[in-house]
DNA sequence: TTGACTAAATATAGTTGCAAAATAAACTCG
DNA sequence: CGAGTTTATTTTGCAACTATATTTAGTCAA
């Protein structure tokens, strides 16, 4: 039991009113209005202190303060009225992308997250893996931009959703078929580049904080994201806390060949779409089912789900084999990290009222233990694009005193 | 996408100079002997403010100035002898509880690590569910600490692991048959009411902590210990930090009853001695096998263990098929939270060598990506207790000028 | 209108905790 | 013994905060 020779870092040498100036400033993110005395007892800092903090801040171009001391509304207070001060919305930008395999969203919000531009650009399915997807997101964010009118110098910090795993740097492993690169190009490198704050992440990682700060997970201090698309992939929130994993590779759900009657990773929307088209190639959809009239492009989990909703036997026959299975995924995960709520995410969750009913159903059987809660994503497809807002905000928020702000137009 | 009214608490409030003394005691903490320049450099302090704040830990008790200043067998210096600093490793004692179902075990140590005393209570299996168990560990606890020749006033911090998932105050939830309540009967409360810091944690967390300071996970930044007795637990550590679910329930591992081929979360010495005595009782088990020379009362996992070693053939397919199962269970785990190595801990990893090399050729036929490193702990059957030896004095290590020292007999 | 009351802002005077710089001490080596 | 090197000590000054007193801006009741 020696103890190794080893000296640790330990971070110490910062400013101190630095520091504080930070303190301030996250607690002003958080509230519409911040008076000194909100901040005191917050911080434990006396008065002048903190109004000489506020005052650099609003120097700086992070805080306005507002002239209404009392007009708004608030309930009546004796004295004399307070300052109040609030982040400015306006003091930067953000951008949010989702960054698909098909599809490669970007969004442009303020600092209270409100959407200024969007754009969308789509990779044709057979251009998938030979476009060059740093000069084609480069175009979508430039694009986005446009639309918001702000110039690129007010970006803050850039976020970007990939479906691959990431490390700490934003760089993806080289996977078995080099998929993952493929997905992530170097996207981190690229927009550091330009002179923004780059976080690249996993898209269920994404979902996950999307949930957690403005969709169904609001509230939970522990909950799993299941994005489902064309693949399965999780994000894990434990105690308010994203679990990444050594390489970035929690969530990526290889292990579900090892799960009874599931088999592998392969999401809702390529199982059903599978499952419907060898149906009908075999002949076993049934003449009078309302999926004969779909043409084979749209036979997909759409139609299968609408058929469903109408109460075609077919469709309800594929949504309950669909939901056993994804009752299965349920009950591993949340029996290994001890959530409670677990959020079907992605498009399909638009649609899937019948299957969730079905999986809580089904879930209740297969696990004693109180089952996990499962809810539908109110986030509909562009859960990815909102995370990566989210997830862009936090990062401006826990680093704005190391970003600069454009001063020619703030 | 509006902000909410909640203000979120922030800490700044603190001393300056007790948060440098502090920086300073944790890197005295991991090193034989703290030089004023070695501090100087990690934490970007001047000299003289090192020295000031160090002299204030020598006279608090925590730090010991080194007379020997270049004696110490240093490669040759030139210029001044500096000062040298090094904990005191008698400031206090930790003490380490393994509160297992049957066996209570109390180990005090200095603030080295260095084991001072011991103590043992066996609980009858009769009296499992009616033994005080608080009163009887009170007693164990006072037998450890006057082994070690310490007053109780010198404990610092006691560490209990229980064989039930705790929460973060230390309380257990009323589980299916209220077993984790019998557990765990209040322990937190009990000790913090003589005046110690407490900290109540899950036996195979406490293994995970034990693994990765002084055992088979040192080094790795992602784990999983998996302690198995009568039931499997696990403990895991993604990135360095322990994983332990809302309501401390991560790695209770509920989910086994899903993988197929496994089935529940039976432990390696309960399924060997159920698998080699109902094989007994069938008639199953070959005239000429050794365990045939084992009275039912020893006929158990370790008897299947060395039976095995010598080569006997029913032994070995025992063994086999506790590998296919031991070997999905650790696919599972790897694969959902990316980590690459497990550790098998418990008092089988003493003799388990089969097992794993069984292990891990069935592992590399389960799973296509690199399939994560099995590895028995080092620690046997002492591993809860030096993991909660390592979880007190890591408590103490992060709260230490929070806590008084006994200035009596230091 | 006036004065009592309240709560915040402002001004002024310490206090703490650190850095910077100059000086002194302890040691090695030629 | 003195040049060179590294650390310790002392002095001085500054940054950032606290504490306290004073002023300001409002409400409310008589």
């Amino acid at each position: 039991m020696s103890r190794p020779m080893v000296i640790q870092p330990v971070a110490v040498s910062f400013s101190q009113r630095r520091f504080n100036a930070a303190a301030i400033l996250r607690l002003a993110w958080d509230v519409p209005a911040l008076t000194a005395s909100d901040a005191m007892s917050e911080t434990g800092l006396t008065r002048s202190t903190v109004i000489a903090l506020c005052d650099d801040l609003v120097d700086s171009g992070w805080l306005a303060e507002l002239a209404d001391a009392r007009t708004a509304g608030e309930a009546y207070r004796k004295g004399r009225p307070a300052k109040r001060y609030a982040l400015r919305g306006d003091a930067g930008v953000v951008v949010g992308v989702d960054a698909g395999p098909h599809r490669i969203t970007a969004t442009v919000a303020d600092l209270f997250g409100r959407e200024l531009g969007h754009a969308v650009e789509h990779v044709p399915t057979d251009a998938i893996e030979t476009a060059n997807r740093v000069s084609l997101t480069d175009g979508v964010v430039d694009a986005a931009l446009a639309a918001a009118g702000v110039s690129a110098a007010r970006v803050l910090c850039i976020s970007l959703g990939v479906p691959a795993p990431t490390d700490q740097n934003g760089a993806s492993p080289e996977g078995e078929n080099s998929f993952w690169r493929l997905m992530n190009p170097g996207f981190a490198q690229h927009f550091a580049a330009r002179g923004w704050a780059t976080v690249v992440e996993n898209d269920a990682n994404l979902a996950a904080v999307a949930e957690g700060s403005i969709g169904a997970g609001a509230g939970a201090p522990s909950y799993i994201t299941l994005l489902s698309g064309e693949r399965f992939g999780a994000g894990y929130v434990v105690n308010g806390q994203l679990i990444r994993g050594t390489r970035g590779g929690a969530g990526e759900m290889r292990l579900l060949n090892l799960v009874e009657n599931v088999g592998s990773a392969d999401g809702i929307g390529l199982l059903l779409r599978d499952w419907v088209r060898s149906a009908k190639d075999s002949g076993a959809l049934p003449a009078g089912s309302a999926l004969n009239n779909v043409s084979l492009n749209n036979l997909d989990a759409p139609a299968v789900f609408q058929s469903a909703d109408a109460g075609d036997p077919f469709a309800v026959q594929l949504i309950v084999r669909m939901a056993d299975r994804l009752a299965r995924i349920c009950a591993v995960l949340a029996g290994l990290l001890d959530v409670d709520r677990i959020v079907i995410a992605g498009a399909v969750a638009e649609a899937a009222d019948l299957l969730l009913e079905r999986t809580r159903a089904r879930l209740a059987e297969v696990t004693h233990t109180p089952a996990p809660e499962i809810v539908a994503s109110p986030l509909g497809s562009g859960v990815v694009s909102a995370g990566a807002v989210r997830r862009a905000l936090s990062y401006t928020r826990d680093h704005a005193l190391d970003l600069v702000l454009d001063d020619t137009m703030e």
